[in-house]
RNA sequence: GGCGAGAUAGCUCAGCUGGUUAGAGCGCAUGAUUCAUAAUCAUGAGGUCGAGAGUUCAAGUCUCUCUCUCGCUACCA
C-alpha cells in the first residue's frame, strides 16, 4: 500500500516444474499477467528484469526417468527446452529463463543452505522412514506402492491413491513394497534438517496481516489461515541422489528439499543474468512482485519470504498477486489426464495467434475466482473483439489514408471542439490503464488498452471522412491525422498484452517503437510520413476450427472414460484357500439406527442388529446415503473384523458394500428377507 | 467438520471506507451507416445483487444463519 518509488523491479514468475510442458493454466494464472508487467515497466523505462526457469529437482522427476528407462536429466532437458522453447514463441519477456539444474543454482542453494546450517537456523531431527535394503536407498512417499486401504486398487503410492485420490501415508498402504527393488522396505532411522516457522510467526504476521493487507484477498486470507492454525517446522532435506546436495560433511546421500530450491532458483537466475545482481535481491529500493497461482501461496509468503528472514541479506516481495485456476471445458485442467491446451501444441496449430491467446487468456484470467476456458469464448474473443474491433479500427484509418492521401500522413488542421473531446478522453484511460495494472488487474486494463480503438471506431462513425471528404476535404485531413495518431496509440497501449500485433501495427505505420509516455499524445506520427503496407490483423476463426478442438478434448474424454473402465475393473486379488475364506464371519443383519457423527463428512454411526447381538459401526458413507434410508435395510455385515475406534467410536464390524467405476457404492443385502445372524459363505 | 476464497444481467466480470432510478464488455433486439475482415455507430430490452433474518434514516456493500462452487485441512469405507 505503500507510496513509496521503487528504483527497480525484480519480477518472478513461478518456475514451472520440468515433468510436463507447459498449459493453458499456466498460461493465465501465471506468466501472461507477469509478462503484461514486465513489458509495462519496461515501456515505462524503468529498471525492470524478470527472471524465470525449469524448476527441476524432486521426486516426480524421478520417478518419470525410471518409468521410461532414462536418466533425471534426459528428462528435465526435455522439458526445459519444449517449456523454454513455446515460452519464447509465445512472446514472454523473461531476461533470463534459467534453470536450477544449473551451476550457479547448485552454489547459490548451497550456499544458502550452508549459512542457515552455520547460523543454527535449523533443527535437526531424526525419524523413522522406510529404507530399501536391496537399493540401499530411503524411500520417498512416491518410491512406496502397495494396496489402497481405502479402494483395495493394487498400485496406490504412499503419498497418494490415484484410482481413489486419497491422500495417504505410507503406513497406511497394505503390503508396501519398494518401486526401486520391489522388495520390503523397512523403517530406518534418518536425519533432516527443518526450518522452524513457528519461530518466524510473528514476523509473518506483522509483515503480512499488518503490513500488507493489500494483497489479494485471496492471497491474504490464505496466508492468514495457515497463521491462525499454527505453522510447524518444515524438512528442508530429502534421502533422494537427485537434487542439491546437503552441504554438511559426512551427510551423503541427501538432498535439499525441491521447495527449499526451487525459490532460490530466482535468485540464481538473477545472478545467471547480470553480475549486478545484488542490487535486485538486497537493496530495499526494489520492488520484488512473484507472479504465481493459487497452489503456491504458502510457499511464496510464507515458507520462502522466513528462509529469507532467516538468511537476513535479502528484500521480501512487496506483492504476490497469486491467480486461481483456470478449467477447461467445464472441468479441471489435469496433466494426468491430458485434459488440457498445452502452449506448444496451440503454436503449432495457431501459428501467428499468439496475440490471440494472450488476449483470450488475459480478458478471461482467473482474477479473483476459479473460471473456464472455452473453444467457443475464444472465438467470441477473437471474431467480436479482435477482429472487430481492434484490427478493423487499424483497417479503416490505414486504408483511409491510402485512400485519400495514397498513405502519406495528412496534416492535422484546426481541432474541432468533438476532436479535443475525443483526445481528452484518451488521455483519462491512460490514468485508468497504468493504475489497473499497477494494481494487478489485468482484465480491466486489457479492457482500458481496447478502448482506444473504440474510441476509434467511435470517432470515425461520427466524423464520417468518406462522406465529409465530397464537401470539405481539409477537414478530413485533420480526422485522419487523429485516427492514425488514435493508431500509433494504440501501439503502446496493447504491447504489453499483444506485443506481435503491437508490432506489426508499428510496421504497418513504418514507424519505431514508442515509450509508455507517449500515450495519449497526438503527435506520434508526423503529417508527410509515408505509411507502410495494410495488412489484416486479426482473421476471423471459423467454426471448423474451434469444432476440430472441440473434437480433440472428446476423443480425450472418450480415451479417459475407456481407459478408466478398464482399470476399475480390478484384478483378481492373490488366490485364498477355503480356510482362509472361512476366518471371516459374515451376517445378515439389519440396520437399526443411523446418525451422522459430528465434525465429519462421511461417518455414520449404525447401530445393527447382527442377530448375535446389536453393536455399533461405524461406516464413512455419510456422502453416499442420508440416515434416514438406512434405517430398516437389512445388509451384511463382517461381524469379526478386529474393532478399531474412529472419532472416539468404537466399530465392531464392516458393512459389505459394491462399488461400481464411479465410485457409487451399494449395499448388499439378501434378495428376500431374512434372519438377522444368517451365515454367508 | 474446521479454515480460506467465490456466488451481481444469457456469458465474463466492475461495484473503494453503506447513500439518488445497480454498471462495463460480449451476446440479443431495433435503427443508422457503408471507409472497413457483413466490420462500425446509436438506442433499447434484460438483474427481488445465492437464500433468509438482523443493524441502520439508508445495504449488493455491515452482522448472523443457511445453500452451492473451488482450494487447504481433518476424518473415512
Amino acid at each position: 500500500m505503500s507510496e513509496k518509488q521503487f528504483k527497480r523491479y525484480l519480477i518472478t514468475s513461478a518456475l514451472p516444474y520440468a515433468n510436463g510442458p507447459v498449459h493453458i493454466g499456466h498460461l493465465a494464472g501465471v506468466y501472461v499477467p507477469s509478462d503484461i508487467y514486465a513489458r509495462y515497466q519496461r515501456l515505462r523505462g524503468r529498471d525492470v528484469i524478470s527472471v524465470c526457469g525449469s524448476d527441476e529437482h524432486g521426486v516426480p522427476i524421478t520417478i518419470k526417468a525410471r518409468k521410461e528407462g532414462i536418466t533425471p536429466q534426459d528428462v528435465v532437458d526435455r522439458y526445459h527446452a519444449i517449456i523454454k522453447d513455446a515460452f519464447q514463441r509465445l512472446g514472454m519477456s523473461f531476461d533470463i529463463y534459467s534453470r536450477t539444474s544449473s551451476p550457479t543454482h547448485r552454489v547459490t542453494a548451497s550456499d544458502f543452505f550452508k549459512k542457515l546450517y552455520d547460523e543454527g537456523k535449523f533443527i535437526e531431527q531424526t525419524s523413522e522412514q522406510f529404507y530399501d535394503e536391496e537399493a540401499k536407498a530411503f524411500l520417498a512417499d512416491r518410491y512406496i506402492v502397495g494396496t489402497c486401504p481405502r479402494c483395495q486398487s493394487e498400485g496406490a503410492y504412499g503419498d497418494q491413491c490415484e484410482k481413489c485420490g486419497s491422500t495417504l501415508s505410507p503406513d497406511e498402504l497394505i503390503n508396501p513394497t519398494s518401486k526401486l527393488s520391489g522388495s520390503v522396505p523397512v523403517k530406518r532411522p534418518t536425519k533432516h534438517w527443518y526450518l522452524p516457522l513457528d519461530q518466524y510467526d510473528s514476523f509473518l504476521r506483522e509483515w503480512i496481516l499488518e503490513g500488507h493487507k493489500e494483497w489479494k484477498s485471496n492471497v491474504y486470507g490464505q496466508c492468514k489461515s495457515w497463521l491462525d492454525t499454527g505453522l510447524q517446522p518444515r524438512a528442508v532435506s530429502r534421502d533422494l541422489d537427485w537434487g542439491i546436495p546437503v552441504p554438511i560433511e559426512g551427510e551423503e546421500g541427501k538432498v535439499l528439499y525441491v521447495w527449499f530450491d526451487a525459490p532460490i532458483g530466482y535468485i540464481s537466475a538473477t545472478k545467471d543474468l547480470t553480475p549486478d545482481w545484488e542490487k535486485y535481491w538486497k537493496d530495499e529500493d526494489t520492488k520484488m512482485v512473484h507472479f504465481i497461482g493459487k497452489d503456491n501461496i504458502v510457499f511464496h509468503c510464507i515458507v520462502f519470504p522466513s528462509m529469507l528472514k532467516a538468511h537476513g541479506d535479502y528484500i521480501l516481495p512487496e506483492n504476490v498477486p497469486a491467480n486461481e485456476f483456470l478449467n477447461l471445458e467445464g472441468n479441471k485442467i489435469s496433466t494426468s489426464k491430458n485434459w488440457a491446451v498445452w502452449l506448444h501444441e496451440y503454436l503449432d496449430e495457431f501459428p501467428g495467434k499468439e496475440d490471440v491467446l494472450r488476449y483470450v487468456l488475459c480478458a478471461n484470467a482467473p482474477e479473483t475466482k476459479d473460471n473456464d476456458f472455452t473453444w467457443k469464448d475464444f472465438q467470441a474473443r477473437n471474431n467480436n473483439e479482435l477482429v472487430a474491433i481492434l484490427g478493423n479500427f487499424v483497417n479503416r484509418a490505414l486504408v483511409l489514408t491510402k485512400k485519400y492521401y495514397n498513405g502519406v500522413v495528412p496534416d492535422a488542421g484546426e481541432l474541432t471542439d468533438y476532436d479535443r473531446d475525443t483526445i481528452a478522453e484518451l488521455s483519462g484511460i491512460k490514468a485508468s490503464l497504468e493504475s489497473n495494472i499497477e494494481n494487478y488487474r489485468f482484465r480491466e486494463a486489457l479492457k482500458d488498452a481496447m478502448n482506444f480503438a473504440r474510441i476509434g471506431n467511435k470517432y470515425l462513425a461520427d466524423t464520417e471522412p468518406w462522406k465529409v471528404v465530397k464537401t470539405d476535404p481539409e477537414r478530413v485531413k485533420t480526422i485522419l491525422n487523429i485516427a492514425l495518431q488514435i493508431t500509433a496509440n494504440i501501439t503502446i497501449a496493447i504491447e504489453p498484452f499483444m506485443p506481435f500485433s503491437s508490432a506489426k501495427i508499428l510496421a504497418m505505420l513504418n514507424i519505431e517503437k514508442l515509450g509508455w509516455d507517449n500515450l495519449g499524445s497526438m503527435s506520434l506520427i508526423a503529417a508527410g510520413h509515408t505509411i507502410g503496407e495494410a495488412t489484416l490483423l486479426f482473421e476471423k476463426i471459423e467454426d471448423e476450427v474451434i469444432e476440430a478442438q472441440l473434437k480433440k478434448l472428446d476423443d480425450i474424454k472418450k480415451a479417459n472414460a475407456a481407459a478408466e473402465a478398464t482399470e476399475h475393473v480390478t484384478e483378481q486379488k492373490e488366490e485364498c484357500s477355503f480356510d482362509d475364506f472361512q476366518k471371516m464371519d459374515i451376517r445378515v443383519s439389519t440396520i437399526l439406527e443411523a446418525e451422522k457423527i459430528a465434525k465429519t463428512k462421511k461417518l455414520l454411526k449404525l447401530t445393527v442388529d447382527t442377530g448375535i447381538d446389536k453393536r455399533t459401526i461405524v461406516s464413512g458413507i455419510a456422502e453416499h446415503f442420508t440416515p434416514e434410508e438406512l434405517v430398516g435395510r437389512q445388509v451384511l455385515v463382517l461381524v469379526n473384523l478386529a474393532p478399531r475406534e474412529m472419532k472416539g467410536v468404537t466399530s465392531q464390524g464392516m458393512i459389505l458394500m459394491a462399488e461400481d467405476a464411479s465410485g457409487k457404492l451399494e449395499l448388499l443385502a439378501p434378495e428376500h428377507k431374512t434372519n438377522n445372524g444368517a451365515i454367508v459363505g
